[in-house]
DNA sequence: TAATTTGGCTGACGATCATCAGCAAAATAC
DNA sequence: GTATTTTGCTGATGATCGTCAGCCAAATTA
């Protein structure tokens, strides 16, 4: 990632929250309160301007954290993102767990019920971390970068067998995956591309969108 | 974009290429020719790692011309990205016009042929300039932006008259606006995700993903 | 209140990058 | 074969950015 830029520090400590300084801050509410302040601007900056183009000035005018303190409560610029992608998965599994359907999807007004609350809140919630995930995976290392295709995946599976079991019939295993990763995607991507929508309404987006998946599902 | 690193030259021509600099090439094929190293490289480079973090020297390595030269071909960076859009919109306005339908699209099974050309091809095509058009767009001048905005625009239109005309009656034009906007999208951006449909054959997912279209229209 | 610790912040260092001036080499003209 | 134009390229310039050492103030403790 940014190999430039990294002058050897001597006398480095470890303070057991990831921070490598030739000092460390005591006071471990102030690091979480600090530190939260500072993902916080960078998730704003890094979704609208982009990881590389964000300097760490903008962070710290954004946050109001001073650049000299800056490294008290970060390892360094790569750091603020790989943080950003831990809460963010946390976050988003926390949340996947929390929409697991409330019923059993047995039918389709119950697959419609739950894809409508599921679409709803992927838009609604998150779509700047969504943006985020997808458009700035490529900064990040190996390890987290397969962190992020796996959850993808395993989202994927998940909406495999609940349409399955709303559909209550044996279907095409192939086409499945198909339509369950177009519809992980549409989630995924459609916060991406808000002027497409621009002009209408959040809520009939959302109707047009799960009707129009529901009706396609009769392809299987 | 970048303000940065931009010291003023002075004794500037205009070579009616759009070349500022205190001399200009006068072998018009040269120009040409070089300039067509430089994009070439460019897009390879910015589809992989993207547009800040690709350096002039990168560009220079990959196209085998000289850092000394390079701005005897091109203005500045950002010139490059916009050059490089420009040939894209020339190529796939180009490619759209070739792609108008060769029929009547009167039917559902025209429809169906013509859409699976038209992803077909879409996706075979350039799927690393649309990488590129999507995710980069960002870093272009405003107007710019807008020329691929409403190109895209323009396409939703273009489908939204092909899918009314194969359903042959009256359709609620909100809902069509968001099903040609969901079709054009996954156009662009399924290469993106070639690894969502790792392991199955491109032509499985093209027939899934049209077979899917073509039923969730019975939601129009 | 004095001594000590803890955190905020100024200022600087080293590195990188985009950009280009000026010279060497090649090509062309004479 | 010399003179002149045209292109290639070395080397430098200015700007920015990530990073951090070290000084000062505030807070805590004694």
């Amino acid at each position: 990632m940014s190999e430039k830029n990294t002058p050897t520090s001597a006398e480095q400590h470890d303070d057991g929250l990831g921070i490598r300084r030739y000092r460390q801050i005591k006071n471990k509410d102030l690091v979480k309160k600090r530190r939260a302040q500072i993902l916080e601007a960078a998730r704003k900056l890094f979704t609208k301007k982009g990881f590389p183009v964000t300097t760490i000035q903008d962070i710290c005018e954004e946050s109001g954290v001073n650049p000299g303190s800056l490294y008290d409560y970060v390892q360094n610029k790569d750091d603020i993102l790989r943080q950003l992608f831990k809460e963010m998965m946390g976050e988003s599994s926390e949340v996947r767990a929390a929409f697991v359907p409330s019923e059993e999807i047995n039918d389709l007004d119950a697959l419609r019920r739950y894809m409508r609350t599921a679409i709803g809140h992927s838009w609604t919630f998150s779509p700047e971390i969504i943006s985020l995930a997808y458009q700035e995976t490529r900064f990040l290392d190996q390890t987290t970068k397969q962190e992020i295709m796996s959850a993808d995946r395993e989202l994927i599976e998940r909406w495999m067998v609940w349409i399955k079991q709303a559909l209550g019939r044996e279907v095409d295993q192939e086409r499945l995956v198909v339509i369950a990763s177009l519809l992980v995607f549409i989630f995924a991507f459609l916060p991406l591309k808000g002027w497409t929508t621009r002009g209408l309404d959040q809520d009939k987006v959302l109707n047009a969108t799960v009707e129009f998946f529901i009706k396609g599902l009769g392809s299987l």
